[in-house]
DNA sequence: ATTATCATGTAAAAGGTTACATGATTTG
DNA sequence: CAAATCATGTAACCTTTTACATGATAAT
């Protein structure tokens, strides 16, 4: 999936590898995430297909910048994968659920420990969202018009789902703290 | 991870690949899933490593089933698992999501029935929901209080989550026929 | 002084999917 | 008569993660 991901990026711009990890991280990460070493090798394939064609930029004291540029079969490639339907809902996979799950004879203290720490770390990544709303929703020129649109739905999804996350986490420690 | 599932089912009785199939489906599989083919290379790796010991249970007429029955070092390897704490944020893959990101260019009508159809498909998915929360709050012997208590709060969460789901669904919908 | 940023990549391992192979019994 | 259920497994492949390898510059 992370080939369509970058041919749809680099469908916008040329980048190199380093660039489109930042450019997920800021904008694709709540729902696709790639590591950079996975990005470099899908790049590479990518190009074996013919999908995208690179190019050196040369640099002083810093290694070569490999740029990508997606080639007309890219774009073809990634304009066939857009429009064949999704037939499926996506299979999620939780890990904290999976441990909630069989934890019946672990310490009250270390699942409530582990609630509270998960909470933590989502109340940081809602305030995140805020800053992410700043860019989605900020005025763009006309031709990006549909993009901002689209940017700012699986934004707004996003959020919904911290939220829920949240409240969730916040009944269930309380659950746990008076029923366990 | 999907070995923990596995020990965590065997940790509450022996049971063959099919079944522990069956019994993901039912009661993991909106948090945690797997093909019996996996299931089954799974089982196979667990007892090499000594967390499982397996015996066959011969029957006329089908293929006899291996019974997986798991030892004191799986209930070691579980525990050890349950009780080290998750220090992240379950990072989100979601195929629709990247879809739409990328869906400036493609047909509103195209987008459109892409949606409806998810809707669709979670719409179906909540109705099974219905049926697990009968499960997960029935009346069950003591020594499973925590058991259920924990499935009910597993449960909880999915529930919530499809409700968010639809919830998107239908205003991506309108937004989508109204503004694209 | 240490950490973050910039910048590329390879190799090995782990995790997961798809396809193949077999075949009887039960349900619709 | 077709499809679902029961029952096991292997092989090939694809995707993703972790670890390794290098090294300068800028910020704290």
């Amino acid at each position: 999936m992370l080939r369509y991901a970058l041919l749809g990026i680099l469908n916008y711009s040329p980048m190199n590898g380093y660039e489109l990890k930042q450019f997920m991280d800021n904008s694709t990460s709540h729902f696709w995430h790639a590591k950079l070493s996975q990005i470099y090798t899908t790049l590479k394939t990518l190009e074996e297909e013919g999908l995208l064609v690179s190019t050196i930029e040369a640099q002083q004291e810093r290694p070569d910048k490999r740029i990508y540029t997606i080639t007309d079969a890219g774009r073809g490639a990634l304009r066939a994968w857009l429009e064949q339907p999704l037939t499926e809902i996506e299979p999620a996979k939780d890990t904290l659920m999976l441990k909630l799950f069989f934890s019946a004879q672990v310490s009250k203290e270390t699942i409530l420990t582990q609630l509270r720490l998960q909470r933590a770390l989502y109340a940081q990544v809602a305030e995140q969202f805020g800053a992410l709303a700043e860019i989605t929703q900020m005025p763009r020129s006309p031709e990006l018009a549909k993009d901002a649109l689209l940017w700012e739905a699986t934004r707004s999804l996003g959020e919904r789902l911290i939220v829920v996350y949240l409240g969730w986490l916040d009944d269930t420690i309380k659950l746990v703290d008076t029923q366990f």
